[in-house]
DNA sequence: ACCTGAACACCGTTCAAGT
DNA sequence: ACCTGAACACCGTTCAAGT
């Protein structure tokens, strides 16, 4: 279910055995930033070696850039993401399967802001290799059924609306609950078709 | 004219007689900033303070932080976007005052991609204060303007649209027109209210 | 009153040496 | 084959000394 798109999550895990310690220290590494970006925030990368209790050449090797360290971290969340999509478009008409989608988003982005980061991260990662990444794919197929169904605009596509995502991180936590709502009331509504209108 | 609203652009010019010398360096530190983000990209402030050929201490003491230069930097430019917001709305029903408004600061956006940066430096700076700044102010002349016509959802304001309007910086240069016209379609789009629908 | 620039702190990245 | 950690580079920030 969570590999519902033939996508590899990372490459970094090769195909030749690997050894031992090389695993746990990936391990106690993905450990250590999930610690620190669950408590309050901030990852620096000498930190989580050093709280990894590795060197950070260790870190390097197995996580070239925050992304894709990040992106680890978040590794189930966005499997959930994923999953999702298809079972809400399964119950729902898909302008509103895509709307409840987003609040998903929004709900996981108020727990850990990291998410929305990650999603990017999962984005641009991909961008370069043309393919989108599974979150790209998962949004793609709730706007396709929706353009099927005429109910969102035929002229937008998955990473419009990862980038209009990405402005949920910088809302204060103070004011979240109220002002995710109404970034996410928008950019649902510019998306449908107004095909009643006018 | 510029001066449209009443708020002080800038602090840090006291209302004691300056120096000669300092404002001749603040000048030369502005048009180093300009320079330098005008050419390409990516302003450092040590580089700024070198080219300008003063002390970093110096480019501290007239601006606190980065915000502060961009935002002096792109004065005229955001002084012609507030300016533009009344002139739109004599012309234009309101929602479509707010759409050529957006679309204005996306051309900005496409020469200058710092002017975003400096739209929401303008607001931030002034978020503390309470007040929105003159930025804000003008976005917000365009929404309440709408929602008194009935075309802009209510439960909308200036920093919501700031907020996504941030997008706007994160596109790819390559195809910044095409997308940042996809982003702005449907930002405009989510603030209309859709009165005739449903 | 304002300026200079050495110095500090922080953080991402690399690489020679180790096992 | 993988790891360590000193070392480097970069950049924002501070502050003692100068004029």
């Amino acid at each position: 279910m969570s590999g519902w798109f033939g996508i590899a999550r990372s490459a970094v895990t090769a195909p030749t055995r690997r050894r031992s310690d090389s695993l746990a220290n990936r391990a106690r590494i993905v450990a250590a930033a999930r610690a620190v970006v669950t408590s309050d925030a901030e990852l620096n990368l000498h930190g989580i070696a050093q709280q990894a209790g590795v060197g950070q050449g260790t870190l390097y090797r197995h996580f070239p850039t925050r992304e894709d360290l990040l992106a680890e971290v978040y590794h189930h969340e966005v499997d959930e993401l994923v999953a999702a999509a298809p079972l809400l478009l399964a119950a729902h008409a898909p302008a509103e399967a895509l709307a409840q989608w987003l609040d998903r988003v929004a709900k996981y982005a108020a727990v850990k802001r990291g998410v929305i980061a990650a999603v990017e991260a999962a984005l641009w990662q991909d961008l370069t290799t043309k393919s989108l990444g599974p979150i790209g794919a998962a949004l793609t197929t709730l706007l396709d059924a929706g353009k099927e169904a005429g109910t969102i605009r035929a002229d937008v596509d998955a990473e419009d609306v990862i980038l209009l995502l990405a402005a949920l991180t910088r809302i204060d936590r103070a004011d979240y609950d109220d002002r995710a709502q109404s970034l996410l009331a928008i950019i649902a509504g510019g998306l449908r078709q107004a095909s009643t209108q006018r």
